[in-house]
DNA sequence: GCTGAGACCGAATTTTATTCGGTATGTGTT
DNA sequence: AACACATACCGAATAAAATTCGGTCTCAGC
C-alpha cells in the first residue's frame, strides 16, 4: 500500500485526535466525509492504524510509582531471552517491554501502585531466571515528555 | 475528586477503546447516555482524561530506527538538567523523555527515519553540554509490550 | 475507442450526540 | 420533622454525525 498526501495526512491527525469526528476530519484533509470514512476504513483494515487510546493523567487518578528497568541477561541463549519476555509479558505492571541491543537486553517500563507492590514484581522478574539476570531499577521522578505519537512529518519524505 | 466504580470502569474503558460510541460506553456502564456523557465531560474537564491517541502501526507505514538512550550528566546541576531537557523536548524525534533517579539522569525513546539521522540527533544533544553529558544508545530490535494503558485494576484497590 | 477498477461526491437514511426539563436522593439547616 | 439546596439521574426531543448507496469521473489495460 502506497500513502498519499491525503492519507498521511489522515494518519498524522488521527494519531493526535483519536475522537475527531468523520466530517472534521475530512474538512481538514479536503475530502468528502464518505470518501473520508473510506479511507479511515482501509487504513484500519491494513492494519495501520491500530487500537485507539485515552491518554489517563495518572497521578490525578490514584498513587503510583513508575520504575524504568534495565535488564541484562547472563545466559543469552534463546531459551532464556523467551522466558523472560514471557515473564514481563504476564505482569500487567509491565506497560512497555523492548528488546535492545547495546549493554542491555531489555528495557522495561512498570507502573505499581507503591514501592512494595514494585519490589514484589522485580523480584518475580528476578526468580524467573535465578542467578541469570541483572536488574537495575530507576524510579522515575518526572516525565519530561510523555508519548504523544511519531513524528511522522519527520519520518516520512516530501511532506 | 472521588472516583466510584462507574468512574474508574469510564476510564479504564475509555484508555484502550477511546472511540467506542457514548451510547454503548453508557450500556457497559449501567448508566443512561446522557448521564454517560456528563461523566465523561467532568473527567476531561478535571483533566482526568487527556488527549486521544490513535496507535499507528509504524513499520507498515515507513522504514524507521527506534532507540532507547540513557543519559548520565557529569555535571548535576538544576541548570544542566534544564539545558538538557529544553534539548530533549525541541527534538520532534525525541517521542518520550524521563527523569530518573539511580545510575543515570535520564532515559529517551527516539525514533528517526535512519541510523545517519539518528547520529545527528545523538551529536546534536551531546553538544549541549559539550563534554558534560553521557549518552548510551540501544536500538530497538523488537517491542515485545508496547504501551496499552496502565493497568488500572491493580492500581485502584477494591475494584 | 472500449472496458473494468478504483475513488470520488452528494443525497437519503440510520445512528449517535447533545440538550433540557423533571424527578429522586442526600445533606445540612431551621 | 420540614425545608431548601445541590447533585445525579433519566427520558424525550432535537441537532449532528455516521453510514449507505447510486451515479459520475478518471485512468490503466486491452
Amino acid at each position: 500500500m502506497q500513502l498519499d498526501k491525503i492519507s498521511r495526512k489522515i494518519l498524522s491527525t488521527l494519531q493526535q485526535e483519536a475522537r475527531i469526528t468523520n466530517q472534521e476530519l475530512a474538512d481538514r484533509v479536503g475530502l468528502s466525509p464518505s470518501s473520508c470514512l473510506n479511507r479511515v476504513r482501509k487504513l484500519e483494515e491494513a492494519g495501520l492504524i491500530g487500537p485507539y487510546l485515552s491518554t489517563l493523567n495518572l497521578p490525578k487518578i490514584c498513587r503510583s510509582v513508575e520504575v524504568i528497568v534495565t535488564v541484562s541477561l547472563k545466559d543469552q541463549s534463546t531459551d532464556a531471552f523467551r522466558t523472560f519476555q514471557q515473564a514481563a509479558q504476564s505482569h500487567p505492571e509491565v506497560v512497555e517491554c523492548y528488546t535492545v541491543s547495546g549493554t542491555f537486553d531489555f528495557f522495561l517500563r512498570i507502573v505499581a501502585p507503591d514501592m512494595m507492590r514494585y519490589n514484589e514484581i522485580n523480584d518475580q522478574l528476578l526468580d524467573v531466571l535465578p542467578g541469570m539476570v541483572n536488574i537495575s531499577s530507576h524510579v522515575v521522578l518526572t516525565t519530561v515528555k510523555p508519548f504523544r505519537g511519531y513524528p511522522l512529518d519527520e519520518l516520512i519524505d516530501g511532506e
